[in-house]
DNA sequence: ATGCCAGGTAACACCTGA
């Protein structure tokens, strides 16, 4: 069994103990990381060594950041997302695995305000996506896309979505651009495995969205359909979210049968 | 309409997030 999962962690300094602790108790096979708000050559690479994880990161100083974090040797770093004119934000990290699995760690800009240049943006990063997961398609590569890709797929996956009718995070373009993943082929893991459930990935810090349970679910592993096929289990492990110190984000994780089937 | 919270940077306030 293999168990990959994405958490954007808001600052990988603070969150430390949490995530050290979580790989403890899920003892993920692989671990996508989002938000390290630090630069690549200060990640603290040693505790997750020191547990039998290795890490490819790639990070920026203050904002950004994304990192793998894997039990076994990665292969083929790449830390741009092609087409990305500006990559000066640490957003995107894709890395082989021994089992010839690629994997791909996002984290898809926010796009608010919808009026500013920073909706656009996040449209055309979103389509420099969909080009880099259909080449890797079209070359019948084993894909696992997973992070904080910033869009509620469905109104089911937001407490209300017309408390957040104005957010880049659920305009219908945004959700084209979803679809358009889903059209190639990948698959939304969790959906995949509780087609009726309502589960949230995030919770904004503020107005209690925690104790109201008002959340949305933004982040995702998208898989080819060949790793659909052995998909096993998947879910959103909350109880990250309820700690001191907590991240806005919790654990979205998916479990594979080995082998084909 | 605004701030509500949290983190980082820089500096005792401002930016970003979603």
């Amino acid at each position: 069994m293999t168990v990959v999962a994405t958490w954007n962690v808001n600052s990988i300094k603070v969150r430390l103990p949490l995530v050290l602790d979580w790989l403890e108790r899920a003892a993920p096979d692989f671990l996508f990381l989002q938000e390290t708000k630090c630069p690549t050559e200060a990640f603290p690479g040693d505790p997750f060594r020191e547990r039998g994880y290795q890490a490819a990161v790639a990070g920026q100083k203050a904002y950004n950041g994304v990192a793998i974090l894997s039990k076994t040797p990665l292969a083929d770093i790449r830390t741009d997302l092609p087409g990305d004119a500006d990559d000066a934000q640490a957003r995107y990290l894709e890395a082989t695995t021994e089992g010839g699995v690629r994997l791909a760690c996002l984290y898809a800009p926010n796009g608010n305000p919808v009026e500013s240049e920073k909706f656009p943006c996040k449209l055309a990063w979103m389509d420099r996506l969909a080009a880099r997961a259909r080449a890797h398609l079209d070359e019948g590569r084993p894909l696992v896309m997973g992070g904080d890709f910033n869009i509620i797929p469905e109104d089911r996956d937001v407490y209300d979505p017309q408390a957040v009718s104005a957010d880049a995070l659920i305009q219908p373009q945004s959700r084209a651009r979803w679809r358009t993943l889903l059209n190639l082929g990948l698959v939304d893991a969790f959906r995949a495995c509780h087609a009726d459930a309502i589960a949230y990935s995030f919770w904004d810090y503020q107005g209690g969205a925690w104790p109201r349970n008002q959340g949305m679910r933004i982040d995702h592993i998208l898989l080819s359909p060949d790793l659909a096929d052995r998909l096993a289990d998947a879910g959103i492990d909350r109880s990250p979210r309820g700690a001191d110190k907590a991240s806005d984000h919790t654990p979205v994780w998916c479990r594979f049968r080995d082998g084909a089937r």
